[in-house]
DNA sequence: AAAAGTCATTGACTTATGGTCATAAATATG
DNA sequence: CATATTTATGACCATAAGTCAATGACTTTT
């Protein structure tokens, strides 16, 4: 790799930096572009070479933490479905912790925007989610975990909004509960029943 | 009533139509302030009379049909905790769909907003709608309809997570799937598992 | 019924900031 | 070393949110 696209790297990681501390600290409208390039240290111009719009930094600041999760579910293959959930769960709300509560309100209100770039995968949005943990249910029915009458979509979609509805009411409750407690709780009280029925118990 | 009030009133009124009209068709980026007051037939400057910030009329817009759902839970005293719950998604995603997409990314993202107005019964947020269905749950916990160590608490984050997640969702979704349709299921496969160890049988 | 008072209304103005773009600097290429 | 390409700059522009002194319609007081 080249000086070039080396400079260009580090000038992006740095915008990074600069604005998951800011908006963290202050929240994203209550910083402009010009706080974001002053403490990264280069002139407000430079922003826009690497995000089109303000709004679009967020989804790069969410990437790296929510990254990860796929990949770790990846390696779970072996495991069973009720573990992968679990894992997907506790692993979700760790990175919106970890992210704080002024980067998943933004990340909330980028995803439900529709001036948004389409979805992708890189976007980590809707779409994407869905089709992972859709396939990780697909893929529980194929291997005989789950009954061939397993209405996937609607699982996933149920899986999906509590998910997200976490997530938003973490926000709105202003981080008055701690996620991680109540996502233990939730996955005791949700995951069982809700796939327990559809769960084979013996050679059926 | 004197004829000042009156006025008042209409112009109100007026604004939140022309609002409603607009945001429903363009969203509420898409449009400004003096969009609102020109099709309401009033000066731009008569908006900041009634509101304080051009996002404050969502709240407005929504109150009207969401307003109504505790008024019929309240004359629903008399249901098992179960109608009740199914009601209430049935009528919350009906009012979703009423207001449209556009009004529902909005409403979600003001509930998310830290510079609004704090929780209120008016502002139909968070914290009025947990109160709401907690008390809905520790009256059935009084009534003998649910077992006395159900986790109170604990359900009623559930739920509202998953109500706000299942308009999230749809709103993501680009109103890809029907409210209503889905609604229905969730609450099929949802209710009864969730709640259903935690339901009296007998004279238990 | 005239004067004084109240209050909704107005729209020109201020201000803030997101986003653009011609120019310059740094780096690569031959 | 000359030319080409990429990255960086910051003055500038456009837009729109929000303000406010002035207005006049309506109400109350004397």
């Amino acid at each position: 790799m080249n000086k070039r696209k080396l400079t260009a790297q580090k000038t992006k990681r740095k915008l990074i930096t600069a604005g998951l501390e800011l908006i963290k600290e202050k929240g994203f409208d209550a910083i402009n572009v010009e706080d974001i390039t002053k403490k990264a240290g280069v002139a407000k111009g430079t922003f826009y070479i690497y995000f089109k719009r303000k709004e679009d930094i967020v989804l790069d600041i969410s990437r790296v933490p929510f990254g990860e999760i796929a990949d770790e579910l990846e390696k779970m293959e072996g495991s069973a479905i009720t573990e992968k959930l679990r894992h997907y769960f506790h692993r979700f709300m760790e990175c919106v912790e970890s992210c704080g509560i002024n980067v998943c309100r933004q990340w909330t209100k980028d995803v439900l925007d529709p001036n948004n770039v389409p979805d992708t995968k890189d976007g980590r949005k809707w779409k994407y989610d869905f089709e992972m943990l859709k396939g990780i249910l697909e893929n529980a029915v194929l291997k005989g975990e789950l009954k061939s009458n397993a209405p996937v979509e609607l699982l996933t979609h149920i899986i999906i909004s509590e998910l997200y509805g976490m997530m938003t009411c973490w926000c709105m409750s202003d981080g008055e509960f701690e996620p991680l407690d109540w996502t233990d709780r939730f996955c005791e009280i949700q995951i069982q029943p809700i796939l327990g029925k559809f769960i084979k118990n013996d050679g059926e």
